[in-house]
DNA sequence: TGTGTGACGGGCG
DNA sequence: TCGCCCGCCACAC
């Protein structure tokens, strides 16, 4: 069928995140296998990170901590650019993360 | 072809 | 309560 690799549709939930909002990186396994490894997307979305277009800031793991800082440039980066998308973070842990949780089986 | 790795998640002590 | 250990599957070498 498709020779999309599992990356490509990672990156594609993520560029539908919308903005202010934020996901964790089970919730995307989920969505897209279902039973599959939160790891696969964390890597996944490392190698996001290389690419452009791709909020990875705005993926978090499952308690809503920036675990993706260390990538940036500036661990602080990361930080810098959810707050200004109106999400508050708290020692590189977002606020209230269920409240700017975003479900991709939910919303889609 | 096989082994190792990896931005996680959940369970147990 | 906090911390450590195991399992998971796709991609790179």
């Amino acid at each position: 069928m498709e020779k999309t690799s599992f990356f490509q549709d990672v990156w594609d939930v993520a560029r539908l995140i919308p903005k202010g909002r934020a996901t964790s990186y089970g919730a995307i396994a989920r969505y897209l296998g279902g039973k599959m490894s939160a790891r696969m997307v964390g890597w996944a979305m490392a190698a996001a990170s290389t690419q452009k277009g791709i909020p990875a800031w705005r993926v978090v793991n499952s308690v809503g901590v920036l675990t993706a800082s260390a990538r940036f440039e500036t661990p602080t980066k990361m930080q810098e650019l959810l707050e200004k998308e109106g999400v508050v973070v708290k020692d590189n842990k977002i606020v209230d993360f269920k409240e700017k949780f975003w479900d991709p089986g939910a919303e889609l």
